[in-house]
DNA sequence: TCCATTAACGAACATCTGTCTGTTAACGAT
DNA sequence: ATCGTTAACAGACAGATGTTCGTTAATGGA
């Protein structure tokens, strides 16, 4: 699933949104266990050989989906220009809150996606982050650990806070979240050192 | 896979450690996704229909081996009255950094497993760290979050650096690797303050 | 407009999955 | 040692998977 130039053929694109189309009204409806290839096939009008030249499987579509849709997400709510600092931190992380808010409420009940599919948006994040901090702190020099760290450990960080939190029956709001996945991260582990 | 007391019937111990031994010595073999049940369980030497019995599929029986081996590892390097101080965290640290070392050495080659699966033992770290938490800082008011959350953030922070880690070239050592991790926890994200 | 390329197609395939029978025999308790 | 319970069994089932074939027709470049 290579992001499309505009010079593909037509008909790649198509038969590709169609797909991702059917499989996000799938979701709504049966969940994503049940759903079988014919299924989305059938209801996308493309022939069932046709999936498995896009995608090796319906797991695969599903990341491709959530990734999408999440980078659509980010592009909204995030200034081009953002970078390592506070505010613009902030609303990444109350962004990412309400993509897993909205995919738990799109998808089936209870039986809401695996978070494990959802692997997707941890990396985006972790390639957001790293391209904050490699234009916002060329000073990493005698940090006792590589940016790269940094920015994987955060990012797994924010996605797993995000995964359980829609998981849970959500006792914090998106704002109070916000508020502690922040705190977190700026005093959080620090508290180990005190006592 | 509820955990076996030791009035268990015989035949049902029986049967999961074959299956869990089959499992294991095959995923050295194939690989994960290439592991068929009628593979299980004719090295098993069990019926078919019995894998279902006690296991919904493979990813179920993947699940319960991975958290098993991690398990034992954890009580064989920590102390029984661990708590949340920077000696134990980073035995912790190093500790799970070794588990998925040896998994991805375990398992078939390059398709290492899926770090996807690996998520049983985010659910074990988890569980430790809030343990640890909830022992030795009673005096969490005030805090701006609660106890949860910080278990939880750490607890993804650990597991997803530890995952890739193992999966890349390995460029650093366990050693290096571990004070990375360690670094990043007690100083990391704090650097978005400064300036 | 024509043409070479190639995506989509229908159909068939071996295989795997998950579930369900009725039967057998191992088990633990009395 | 007996006896009720129940795990394991062989066998069969419909349905899904992933792959292959030769054919058709949409596409974009010349």
């Amino acid at each position: 699933m290579k992001t499309q130039n505009e010079h593909t053929d037509r008909r790649i694109k198509r038969s590709q949104r169609q797909l991702k189309q059917a499989f996000m009204e799938l979701m709504r409806e049966k969940g994503f266990p049940s759903i079988t290839i014919q299924d989305i096939t059938d209801r996308a009008d493309v022939n069932r050989g046709t999936f498995y030249a896009h995608f090796p499987d319906k797991y695969a579509l599903l990341e491709a989906a959530i990734r999408e849709k999440f980078q659509r997400l980010l592009e909204a709510k995030l200034p081009s220009d953002a970078g390592w600092e506070q505010a613009h931190l902030r609303i990444l992380i109350h962004t990412v809150l309400e993509h897993f808010k909205e995919m738990s409420g799109r998808c089936y009940p209870i039986d809401t996606v695996n978070p494990l599919f959802e692997r997707a948006v941890q990396e985006e994040l972790y390639t957001l982050l790293l391209h904050w901090l490699q234009q916002s702190r060329p000073d990493s020099k005698g940090w006792g650990f590589p940016v790269e760290t940094l920015a994987l450990m955060t990012s797994w960080a924010i996605f797993g806070a995000a995964a359980d939190w829609s998981r849970g029956k959500s006792q914090f709001s998106t704002e109070q979240m916000t508020d502690h996945v922040m705190s977190v991260l700026t005093e959080g582990t620090i508290k180990l050192l005190n006592d």
